[in-house]
DNA sequence: AACTGCGCCAACCGCGTTACA
DNA sequence: TTGTAACGCGGTTGGCGCAGT
């Protein structure tokens, strides 16, 4: 279904924004706060159009925007999340505070894709060490099913419908947990198909525990791209394969660290899981 | 000094998803 | 249940500035 513009064209401005128009949006935002973009321009007195305000205020003129060069650490969080994600500009952004998804989506663009894909010493040395070397702290090697990172979704759902009642959350934790100490694993592969609505399950479950749920879609998302593309796979001495949660047990199977699951997931809940931190899933 | 090519980044565009009448 | 308004996302565009010639 196509959709009609957001508004008529006709006498709008387009392209750069004038300090002038900047002060107004602002100090209409200030005043009446943010929402509404499609009546705000005519209320505000701008002639640009609902969408244009919105963009120029979230990628410009909010209060809390970072303006600046990209930090080292920034640029690490920005390779590590888009190994995970894929162009989720917006997940990506919203765990760099004050950037903007634009900016990040830019700044890829720009610098990092090609140095990335190019193996530059600089960002080949920052996955290596993100992702390939068991010696790392809170990392180990990962097992990828192929080469290109994990697309995940493409297009933005609202946060709205995360919103889950915190009891049955807790009644729903409560019956994952109780069966998950008893799952055997054979191997990775194989994981997902015999043991459907267990595992993956309890995972999807897991996603939705933070309370402020505005994160959820983070979590789920995280919960897919677990589900399908990354799992720890660890050789043991005997030559078996030991398998690992990598949301789970991130010290030992995850790719992430540890104060970044802490951050995404709630500390109470993380306290819950069997054996968190360890050896989540038994193995043969 | 003038021209050209290129990179950066703000802004635009199309469209998927959600909310709501 | 359906249609549409509104929102938000990722991809793309185009203007500007800078470096090289």
């Amino acid at each position: 279904m196509g959709r009609n513009p957001c508004c008529t064209k006709v006498g709008l401005n387009r392209g750069a924004w004038t300090a002038a128009e900047d002060k107004i949006l602002r100090d209409y935002i200030k005043f009446h706060g943010e929402g509404r973009w499609r009546t705000l321009p005519k209320r505000a007195g701008l002639k640009r159009c609902g969408k244009s305000c919105r963009l120029r205020w979230l990628n410009y003129l909010r209060p809390d925007i970072k303006r600046g060069n990209i930090t080292w650490d920034e640029e690490e969080v920005i390779i590590r999340l888009h190994k995970l994600l894929g162009n989720r500009w917006s997940l990506i952004a919203g765990r760099l505070p004050g950037r903007t998804d634009n900016e990040i989506k830019n700044y890829w663009n720009t610098n990092l894709r090609r140095r990335v894909h190019q193996n530059d010493p600089k960002s080949a040395s920052i996955c290596d060490n993100l992702l390939e070397n068991p010696n790392s702290k809170g990392k180990m090697k990962i097992g990828l099913k192929n080469e290109s990172p994990p697309v995940v979704r493409t297009k933005a759902t609202r946060c709205s419908k995360s919103f889950i009642d915190q009891q049955d959350i807790q009644n729903e934790f409560n019956k994952k947990t109780d069966n998950s100490s008893s799952l055997v694993v054979k191997d990775s592969a194989d994981f997902s198909r015999t043991q459907p609505g267990s595992h993956n399950e309890f995972k999807q479950n897991l996603s939705s525990f933070r309370p402020d749920a505005c994160l959820d879609d983070d979590l789920l998302n995280l919960s897919n791209v677990l589900n399908s593309e990354l799992w720890g796979v660890q050789e043991l001495s005997d030559g078996n394969k030991k398998v690992n949660n990598g949301l789970l047990s991130p010290s030992s199977g995850g790719p992430f660290y540890d104060e970044m699951l802490e951050d995404w997931i709630d500390p109470h809940i993380l306290t819950q899981i069997p054996d968190f931190g360890g050896d989540w899933l038994a193995n043969v």
